[in-house]
DNA sequence: AACGATCACGTGAACGTTCACGGAATGGGC
DNA sequence: GCCCATTCCGTGAACGTTCACGTGATCGTT
């Protein structure tokens, strides 16, 4: 292989003498010192026009570019946020990152973004590279607290949409138990007494939302139990297709379905007219996140929506105060957005 | 307010000494020299078990942790890439985002995401950002040429889907011509003779999938004209519902349109939907992208499906080869990732 | 002519870590 | 008793930048 072996040649002479050039070297051929260099590309002042032109033509002749990490260590400012994000593809999550975005652009800080992919082990690899490149890390965290305590030690941490389990870290969470009293108000008051649900979360780790789902259901004192809600594995439309069948299987006579969020109730309303079963007519849907997607559907989807620019803000804005007081998160930020009902056709 | 008070007192105290707490501090508390703490901390060999152990929990009382840029200083690894990505919200650059993310993370890379909004003023300042943050950027630039030279210096670059105008960076695009081949195929094989399309961008710099679907229409010499594309001015649903306004206002006896995108091609359908026309019957709608979306609206949309993952993995691997031989990017970058005509309903 | 002010620029020192050394113990072999 | 190997640990010196100073010039003022 004689390619191969050229080009080891030709790569192998400039190594030797491959370094990074530095401020020194364009200090060097503009004929002046490095602070005089630094003065011109910072934009500091006590520098002659001319100089600086000179200083600058030579940076651009050399391809200098400073070292963030030497300039890191000198200014102390420059703060980087880690985002860990379950599932990039998910247009609910992916609008959250884009509010948490913006909001950290505002203060001009940089966003590393970790997507977990719904593991676990990838989240907790998330984590750990993040303790070490960002100074604070919002996100949604499915690991119990010892655990997120251990793959980030000692960092200013939120974690978004916690579920029931509290934590000691910082939070903003949904306030499902809201949402879950519009829904059923919403529900009941058209008469539905026979209300499943699909949730996002394995049995034995249900999610806020089943918790306050059955709250409403005993609350109204609904004619269904825990067996009406059936778990889907995964946060798909797929998934919600398959647990729309199982339930339709369990309890044929269910008049309305609330979803773990909208992918599901898509789902759920796609396997009912699959069936042969009119929405809202015979079985009505309703989601929880509000995407854009849900106007698209057939038909449109009713949902509780969540505000995400304001999740964002709100998380953002706690990062914030735990890094400027950063003596204990001392548990002041648990704060929560309020779901709205925003009806359409399919409930 | 007492206990505010005491808030700031107690903070007020510390704060004068605020200083980071350094592998010095560590090395002092547990009573050894700093290379000792630095084995501790990075599981170096030469140590002592015992000590060890008393350097960790050294580090825990103190909650140190090593500053990022004094390591990245030393350590010349660590490499972090920097994205631009022109809307997050649109579930085709999530997918290219997750897809350059899954592959980054493969290499150990770090991602700073920047959303530039649809807006050069934007991009440019994400730019000038990532240019100081970034060892390489990878991103969907609208900006010209000149202007990407003069925001990101020296930097090794690689645009996404770049127009019909060449570049001076590598690229990774997509075979507009190509897939526009599959489509005429399919269209015209459907009998299909006054083929619309609704375009992305504005008249003035019309994007590559306009011009590939004009070759088209001169080469199967239909009887339509330039004025049978309309432009959207956003990539959005609603925007290609307007955009199917003016065309069916324009071109009345249209019987297949396409899409820039399957955002656009989804409000195209929307909107014929809602003028009393069946699609794909009375008017065939094809789209571009792929998107899961596309699947679950009525009808399905029939799309020119573009491989994100294998997008995003060309270019990481153009800025890998970019960042060992650094030399010039000698153009040899200019990969191409060729759709696929995924037929579902609606054409 | 002497003085202070302003301008343009240079010199050490720091930022916090890791690397290349070197050195002091300890243990074992003859 | 000596020698060598091994284990453990410490000491300067770097990495590349910016900050706090200091130093000559130049200019106008009294």
């Amino acid at each position: 292989m004689p390619g191969k072996h050229d080009e080891r040649q030709k790569l192998g002479s400039p190594r030797a003498a491959r370094r990074r050039t530095t401020i020194d070297d364009v200090a060097k051929l503009a004929g002046v010192s490095r602070q005089t260099v630094s003065r011109a590309i910072n934009d500091k002042g006590e520098i002659d026009p001319a100089t600086k032109e000179r200083v600058l033509e030579a940076t651009r002749t050399l391809g200098y570019r400073p070292s963030r990490f030497a300039q890191g260590m000198r200014r102390q400012d420059s703060v980087t946020l880690g985002l860990v994000i379950s599932d990039l593809s998910n247009p609910y999550f992916a609008e959250v990152a884009v509010a948490v975005l913006e909001v950290a652009e505002e203060r001009g800080w940089h966003v590393i973004v970790c997507d977990s992919r719904n593991d676990e082990g990838k989240e907790q690899e998330a984590l750990d590279v993040l303790s070490r490149q960002a100074d604070a890390i919002i996100g949604h965290c499915s690991s119990p607290d010892d655990m997120l305590a251990r793959h980030a030690p000692g960092m200013p941490l939120v974690l978004l949409e916690r579920g029931v389990d509290q934590t000691r870290f910082g939070s903003v969470g949904i306030d499902t138990e809201a949402g879950m009293q519009q829904a059923f108000a919403h529900l009941t008051g058209a008469g539905h007494r026979r209300i499943g649900m699909l949730d996002g979360a394995p049995d034995d780790r249900p999610s806020a939302r089943r918790e306050h789902f059955l709250a409403q259901v005993r609350l109204y004192d609904l004619p269904v139990g825990p067996d009406w809600v059936v778990s889907c594995d995964r946060h798909s439309v797929s998934a919600g297709e398959r647990g729309m069948d199982a339930l339709l299987d369990a309890h044929p006579d269910v008049t309305a379905v609330v979803g773990f969020n909208d992918l599901i109730a898509v789902g759920a309303i796609r396997t009912a007219r699959r069936r042969g079963l009119r929405v809202p007519d015979d079985v009505a849907v309703l989601g929880f996140d509000g995407l854009a997607l849900g106007e698209l559907v057939e038909p449109p989807l009713t949902t509780l929506s969540i505000d995400k620019r304001e999740l964002g803000r709100l998380a953002v804005e706690q990062v914030a105060a735990q890094l400027s007081a950063d003596e204990k998160p001392a548990a002041e930020g648990d704060a929560r957005v309020r779901p709205e009902l925003v009806l359409r056709a399919s409930a």
